[in-house]
This record gives C-alpha cells, structure tokens and sequence, in this order.
DNA sequence: TCGATCACCGTAAACGTTTACGGTACTATG
DNA sequence: CATAGTACCGTAAACGTTTACGGTGATCGA
C-alpha cells in the first residue's frame, strides 16, 4: 500500500524533485531528505536505497528550495572586477587561487563562483546586491582599497569574509596579504649592498592598498640603510605591461637618474624591459630591477630576479582562514592562520647584477 | 486601521523582506511586489511609495525565494576550469570578454558569475550539477571539445546556452568563433608570397576543437597554392609562454628546419621568442612568424605580426546571441548573429619581415 | 504482562517570493 | 437608479526543500 504524499496522492503525475524520488521508492519525502542529508536517524538499508535511487534517477536537490528553507547555499562567492584595466592581475593569477580554494571547498560540499562586478558598477553597489539577494555564505574579496567600505558593510551583516589584502579599515576580518615588509627589506638590503643609493619603487595608480604597504616598507627599509626614499623616485602606473612601458619613459626622463628600482607586481616587468630596450639599455648591466616572478616572466631577458610564491597555496590558506570563521566549518579548522603575510621566494636572476663602486 | 498580512498581524515581531516593507507600508505583500515588479494593475502613487521605500530600507527580493517561485534565477553562467594549465588562455583574455557580456545583461537585469569548475572534477560532472541545481538560466561555455558531451546533455535538457568555439556536436545551439578560415588563408597567402614553401604551424596540444580548425584550414590554405602540410611540421603544445618555448626547441631540432610558422594563440609567442634568442635566432630576421595579439605581444621585439579583435566587442556578440535563444529575451535581439566567426584584423609587424628568394 | 526505551518514519509547517483569482469601491452609461 | 465596467488591491496557493514533532511497532527489562 501506498503512502500519500502531502496533499497529493501518488497518482497525481508530474512529480519533481524530491517528491518523485519518494514516490519511485514509495517512502515519505521526510525520510529521502534525511537519508541523503546523512542524518542518523534513518535505516541504513533505506539510505542505501535512496542514494542509489538518487543516482539512477540523477536526483539533484534543488537549489532554490534548499537554500529558501536552510537559509544557507553553499557556495562561496570570490569577487573580481572585469575589465583588465581595473583588475591588473592577468587572470592566470586568479585562476591558481582558485583551484588552491577549491581543493578546500571540494571537501565540505561547498562550490566557488567568481562574483563579476562589471567595471561600470560600482563594487559597494554590487556588493550590496549580492549579499541581499542571499546568494553566497561567504565571500572573497581581493583588490582591498587603503580604506575599504565594503569590510564594514559585511561586518555589520554579519556575512564571512575573507580578504587578499589587508586594509587600514580593520573590522576583525580574517586577511591574508604578501610580506611587503620581508619583500622591501630583502631587496633594499641587496641593492644597497650592490652600491645603489638612489632607488626606484613603483606603485598602482589606484587607492589600492598594496600599494601604500609597498612604498612605506620600502622607505623603512631604506631607513634602516640611512637612507631616504625620494618622493620623486616612486612611480605610478597601472598594473599591467603598458603601465610598466610608461614607468620606463618617465625614469629615463629624470635627470639625476635612479640606478636600481622595485617593480610592486608580476606583468608591469614586461614592459618595463621594453622600455628600457627602446633606449638602448640594458637591464642588470645599466640599471637593477628587482620585481617579482610570473609564468610570464620566466621568458624575459636578462632572467628577471624576482621574488615567487605558490598561488595555489595561497589559495588553500584563504579558504581555510575564511572556513574558520565560519560557524558550521570552524571546528575543522580550529588553528588555520587567520591572519598572515604570506613570505615569497627570492629567484635570483642577472636583472639585479648591475652594481656601482664602493 | 491595518491590514492582516496572511496570518500574521502586524504586531507579529522580526518580519523580514517582502513582509517588512509591506508592514512599514501598510499594504499587502502582493501590492508590494506588483509595484517592485513593473506590474500594470497598480497605482503609479502607490508604485512611487513602494520604490521610495525599498530604497529606503534598502529592500532587495530575496532570490532563493523568487527562483523557487518563477523556476528563475537571473543568472548567466560563464563555465570555465581553474588551473591554469588547463584554460591555457593566458592574461586578461576572460576578464575583457566578461566585460563585454555584462554590458548587455545589465539591460535586462541579469548578472553573470563564472562557474569554476575545478581541475580536479569532471567538467560533465560539474555541468550536471549545475543544471540540476537549477543554478543558471542559461548558460555560456568556452573551451569547447571537439566532440562535446556538454551540448547534448544541454540540448536535452533545453537550457538556453553560447559557445565560444565551434564543435563537431552540433545540437543548433548558437556560437561564435574566430575566423579561422580568414586568418589561416591571408597568413599562408602573405607567407607563401615571400617565398616560404615549409611553414610549420602550432596546435594546442589537447582535444580542444579549435586546434583541428585550425590545422585543417592551414592546410586547405596552402593546397590552394599547390602545397601541402607536412604532418612533421605540426606542433603540440601548451597553451602558454612554457609551451611556446618547447615548440621552438622541438622545431629547432628539426633537420630540414621550417621557414615559417603560424602560432595557433596569444600567449606562446612569448615564450617561442625566447626559445628563438636562446638559440642566437631573431625573430623576422632568421625565420618567419605570424600570430595573434595579446596585451603582452606588444612589448616583443621584434615586434610581432598578428592577428587582433575586440575580446569586448567578442562578448557582446555572445551575450546578444544567447539572449536571442531565450524566450523571454529573444524580442529584444531579432536579427542577432547565431552563429558567426568573428573576424580578426591583421597588424603588421616585424616578425615575419624574413623573406626567401624567389 | 506492562511500561519504557528505541529505531525509524510520516506529517506538516516554514523559508520568501510571485501570481491567479476574487473582491471592493468608484466611475461611467443608459 | 441600476448596471456594467474599471482600477486597484488583498488573499492564499504554490515553488522544493528541511526539520521539529509526534506516532508506530519492536525490543527489553522487571
């Protein structure tokens, strides 16, 4: 004898969803529900055959429904910018990240989706959408500006997040962010030891903050030299190769000019080195460069010293420090770093060879 | 005197979304939505309050609850695989497409996420996920296989969706792809014109549906000038820099070395440059090359002739022909491209400057 | 034999929307 | 004045889940 089915019986047709699955095994759907969420209180021999049931009919639980009654959705949202010249990084960055979260994720049932603000909206604005629509329990951000308005806005909802980037606006949120200190430090102290004095630093262009991090770690390690960073040594540019090209015209346009510079990120290098080609120099024989490493940057000539890290691991540490702020997944993370400068690899290559005499 | 709103009273505590605006309002949540919704049978006065309200209490329709109910989610998936060996596309290729779609899908209220499919899964395996949870209302996918699983199980399931790339799999779906044709006849054409007779070309190195296209249409170009395609002079590689440099290191191995090559995408080009310079080879000078332009092949030197298109202008093609297949955006795009390969425009530069006697 | 405990399962409410349906008050028309 | 029509609005069902609650039959101990 048949169970009825909540209001229908099990001859009304066009069943769905679950209800089709309950039907097909002739239990309730209280009891599927519970079989496929691994709750302990079903048959061992009736979850077996939900699950294989499940498979053959490839019954797939809403999404809708379940997030609508859960209020949860199980997926974890990373936000980015299109348009290239917003975002900087080439995507093949973000695109190691990501496969270094989801190696995470996969293992809590929880999927990663790029969140695409279009470079006409603004990210508030975009954001504000995002989190009242429900559509993710946690989120990512990256392209933390020096004072953020979107940290304070998720902090009051109460949304988990967590930041590739830290940020003046500080409201307790997990970050993880690159060792500009041990970057600045390493390579003020190479260069200095190599003789150079007058030293260049690039920045973006933007209110980004990374690039307030990377100029004043650079000045303090200059500092612990004696020496000063010149105001008029520190370039902006946009984060991609163009901007890299305009930095090298307007160093070589200085008079007094610099003998060695860092350059803050991965692709501004390749047309830095082209700039510098134009005017016939040479990097590591007329000038020293110190920047930092990309699949791209490998095929530069001189090899560019540089410094590297795993993105992939970077990924992995930002799902962990954001899954330990979240309460159903905390207890798997209990001692994640929450908050970390993530140290990068010095790659040695001939861009820094050149030196001055003592 | 105020209304009762489907079992609750107003003094009922802690309403929430729909509810709370039509308490704060003192109307029915059916008149609240009616107005949100552009519906016609409510009063403009009262439209106006609503919308001013909503604004206010900063009101966004939550939308589990709205998909649930309309089987609609107002999302546009774009798929693709994390793991940069595997998308291959280097740079910000994907961030200036997303650009272009988004410009459309704003005018109709949809947002566009990129569903990130790990290198770790199965891509049909993901697809299959996605449908059944009802994540999208329709669907764009790239990096197309020769023989595609994905467009059946689509096709069957009648999910709206674009590819960007051709497949043997046809199932009538719309796509776009690039002009294959055009570029493999006016490069062999201007190839062969300086007097080249052993052109090599470049492939990617897996199942992906553009690598035969273009192979295919190489050839069909050269037997128009009576020659044919040496299978010894088709190169697998790796869409990026690395795979670029292998196949300069295979092809300098070669006995009977080629005079010219086509380069299948933007980023090897890099990476065959340095393998050339490695070897004491220039580029234009010792051998000729033809490619396609990226942001970064602009600062190779020499500089390299190539092909180039608007990656933005290439998203809104696409977005304009997936809405035309949805029913419910199909009015808005009648005589929208279904299928179109998109043409590309040749810049001319130094690299394939390398001419034979005649 | 009789409760009590237990394992398992069915019932129905609830999540936040949208929308078909019907109702009410007002206007126009004869 | 009666009727029809109109403009607007409230009601409640429905979407597909999850889960608190209660119910049933079996087992077990006294």
């Amino acid at each position: 004898m048949s169970v009825r089915y909540q209001n229908r019986t099990l001859k009304a047709a066009g069943m769905t969803g679950i209800r089709r699955l309950a039907q097909h095994l002739d239990i309730s759907i209280g009891t599927v529900s519970r079989a496929l969420n691994g709750r302990p209180d079903v048959n061992e021999e009736t979850r077996r055959k939900v699950l294989e049931a499940a498979a053959e009919l490839g019954y797939v639980p809403n999404q809708s429904g379940r997030s609508l009654r859960q209020g949860t959705t199980n997926i974890i949202g990373f936000m980015m910018q299109t348009g290239t010249e917003i975002t900087g990084q080439g995507d093949t960055f973000f695109m190691s990240v990501f496969d270094g979260v989801q190696t995470v994720f996969a293992r809590h049932h929880l999927d990663l989706v790029a969140l695409l603000c279009s470079s006409e909206e603004d990210p508030d604005d975009y954001l504000r959408r995002v989190v009242a629509r429900g559509f993710a329990d946690g989120l990512i951000l990256s392209a933390t500006q020096r004072h953020d308005a979107r940290f304070e806005f998720l902090a009051k909802r109460k949304i988990p997040f967590v930041t590739l980037g830290r940020s003046l606006t500080d409201v307790g949120q997990p970050w993880l962010d690159l060792d500009f200190e041990g970057m600045a430090q390493i390579s003020i102290d190479r260069l200095v030891a190599r003789g150079h004095r007058r030293i260049a630093v690039t920045r973006p262009h933007d209110d980004i903050n990374l690039g307030h991090l990377f100029v004043d770690q650079s000045a303090k390690a200059l500092a612990a030299h004696g020496l000063t960073l010149d105001p008029d040594l520190v370039f902006s540019s946009k984060p991609n190769e163009a901007g890299g090209y305009h930095v090298a015209q307007q160093l070589l346009a200085k008079k007094d000019r610099p003998t060695a510079i860092l350059l803050v990120n991965e692709t501004i290098a390749i047309g830095f080195y082209r700039g510098l080609s134009e005017a016939g120099l040479k990097p590591g024989r007329d000038i020293a460069i110190i920047g930092r490493q990309s699949p791209q940057s490998h095929f530069l000539s001189p090899s560019l010293t540089g410094f590297t890290l795993s993105r992939r691991d970077l990924g992995i540490a930002l799902a962990e420090a954001l899954l330990a702020t979240m309460p159903a997944f905390s207890h798997f993370y209990p001692d994640a770093d929450l908050r970390k400068v993530w140290p990068e690899d010095l790659v040695e290559g001939e861009s820094d060879a050149f030196s001055l005499p003592a």
